[in-house]
DNA sequence: AGTAACATCGGGAGAATTTA
DNA sequence: TAAATTCTCCCGATGTTACT
């Protein structure tokens, strides 16, 4: 038995984008359907799509709580580390609101850092409350464990490591700036009906997303070359 | 009410990579 | 180099929503 594996091409994620943008998210059926879609689809089903997109929801989700993270340690800069609470009124200061459940999410998001030696967890004999700093993994971030659909040629492990933390660091880079308008996002799904449209929107903030790590890696490919650069 | 389409999640399996 | 681990992808079950 087993399953057929079929990548996902350059020519899918675009023509499912494409999709997306002209039938909103949602329609699979009648993207399939489209002439000028299908025959690029036409080894996928609504499912497939819907998974898809699915799981791009979820990578980038992930993006934006180690984005705001990664911010906010890199302003908090105790030498004994920052405890929750900590990375909490920043953010919260940064972002004027956040969700209902976030320091929740934030919590287990700092353990699960810590855990895969992301951040370091620093412990304080006069206080149950758990420190975290960042260390010198902290932007060498490996692809989180959720299917990344938007790596369609997916590399081999060696060779994202030969080119270096970069890559991994720019897209921490632009998800920190793509971070506080993805939250806006969440904020709305925990009204469950209007998820389609804040979907969409999340398309469009993924494309800017990826417009933004194309000039992190110009920049990269300049800083490479010797010249230096300055990030306001 | 019946049906179709969709959302979400768990789990299985193959491929790729790491480790001993 | 084989075994173990991790990553990526898909399928199927279940529940929900929208439409007729």
């Amino acid at each position: 038995m087993g399953n057929q594996k079929l990548k996902w091409t350059a020519e899918e994620e675009e023509a499912l984008l494409a999709g997306v943008r002209k039938h909103g998210p949602g329609k699979w059926k009648n993207i399939l359907r489209d002439p000028e879609l299908a025959e690029q689809l036409s080894s996928r089903s609504n499912i497939d799509l819907k998974v898809f997109i699915y799981l791009l929801f979820n990578y980038l989700f992930l993006l934006l709580y180690d984005g705001m993270i990664f911010e906010a340690l890199s302003n908090l800069t105790d030498a004994n580390g920052s405890d929750v609470s900590a990375i909490f009124n920043f953010i919260e200061q940064q972002r004027q609101e956040v969700p209902p459940n976030f320091r929740r999410m934030l919590s287990s998001r700092l353990r699960r850092l810590a855990a895969q030696g992301k951040l370091e967890k620093v412990s304080h004999l006069k206080s149950t409350q758990n420190f975290y700093k960042m260390n010198d993994n902290s932007l060498v971030q490996r692809t989180p464990h959720v299917a990344r659909p938007k790596e369609s040629n997916t590399k081999s492990r060696q060779q994202t490591n030969s080119q270096g933390p970069s890559i991994s660091q720019q897209i921490v880079e632009a998800s920190i700036t793509a971070a506080y308008k993805l939250v806006e996002v969440e904020n709305k799904l925990d009204v469950s009906k209007g998820a389609a449209e804040e979907i969409e929107r999340l398309m469009k903030l993924a494309e800017e997303a990826d417009e933004m790590l194309v000039i992190a890696r110009e920049m990269h490919e300049e800083c490479s070359q010797g010249k230096i650069m300055y990030l306001n």
